[in-house]
DNA sequence: TGTACATCAGTGAACGCGCGTTCACTGATGTAC
DNA sequence: TGTACATCAGTGAACGCGCGTTCACTGATGTAC
């Protein structure tokens, strides 16, 4: 039952998406590693044959998670440029559609409070992640000097996943939309 | 070994106390219900004479936690008018002692992405919560119209609990110090 | 290039453990007369 | 007010279950000659 090289590096791939995803969708504690390994198709034996642990997996999908909402935040702002770039990612991240998606989404809203606890690596992969959608947040500000950029762009980025996490908590459908439309506002008129 | 009616009731709240720390300190799943009886000073069969379900401990936890968080909030801005009184609100939430113990702060900072995924009860909860940190802090604003005050408060409620979660999560100290005094500085200026 | 053998991806059973929940029991509290 | 009895808070063992992790096994892949 050896698979070839290819195949253990896509099947080791599709644990991490599947991961990815789990994780964003259920939380870390609560998703097991038998029912994450069902969702990839595998059996729960093989998984150590590509990680040492669940924390080693967590800072994995963790990374690819966070990898991939930059990614697509920064292809919303592609063509556009300083402050209509802005609007584009502020209006991405804080659509219902994110809110709504949280296993597709931004995993400081998803999973935030479980990565304040979690290992010294994971945490690592985090702040390297934030500190990249600062950079790409603050290089929407060039009316300011480069400092000043970097300051609003860490205040838009703590209010966007504030404003994200809240979203998702309130019952109310009104004020959850409320949330939303003023922080977007907000960060636009910053 | 029964216990009088005002024993049991000072047993009753003790428990939802341990579980409003523990549940902040270490997540709502990865807290196990013995565990929390024996931080309790019981043993864990008791449990189910106080309440129906962990579920229900999860609400009134959650509900005790928040309480408890705007109370203080609204403790540090007694005697204060105004913007006086959203600076000494705005210092308390974004202080290095908030960040550094989430057990005795914030739950929507220590546990909201669990918040997000609890049953109906708790986010009721969560919702009246928020609601009420939201008026303390539009009652900040008076320069504006109620409306106007009360999007700004939402704003500000978003950018403190973004900001007070990603400076935990994030893992290089001077960062994380940005993070809170930048959120400060722009809800000062708000 | 073909053959023999070592490697190892994936399976499925098993490990010890802690989970949330239930239950028989104890004995002090509360209540009815 | 005093007595007899019902109630029930708390204990500690037990329930079935799923957790993260390990392991013997299978058989296709990779490699050495």
């Amino acid at each position: 039952m050896r698979k070839s090289k290819q195949e253990t590096a896509e099947t080791r791939e599709r644990i991490v998406a599947t991961a990815a995803t789990e994780f964003r969708r259920q939380g870390i504690v609560a998703t097991g590693l038998s029912e994450l390994m069902g969702a990839a198709g595998l059996t729960h034996g093989g998984f150590y044959r590509h990680f040492d642990s669940k924390e080693q997996l967590v800072t994995e999908a963790g990374a690819a998670a966070l990898a991939s909402t930059t990614e697509t935040l920064s292809g919303a702002a592609t063509g556009k440029l300083r402050r209509e770039a802005l609007r584009a990612i502020v209006a991405k991240y804080l659509s219902t559609a994110h809110r709504d998606h949280p296993q597709a989404g931004c995993a400081f809203a998803a999973i935030g409070s479980e990565m304040a606890r979690a290992d010294k690596k994971t945490r690592a992969v985090a702040t390297d992640s934030f500190a990249k959608l600062v950079e790409m947040l603050a290089a929407c500000f060039e009316d300011v000097t480069p400092t000043e950029a970097k300051k609003q762009a860490l205040v838009a980025a703590s209010t966007m996943i504030g404003a994200l996490l809240m979203s998702r908590v309130v019952n109310d459908a009104e004020l959850s939309k409320s949330i939303l439309r003023n922080a977007e506002n907000a960060i636009r008129d910053m």
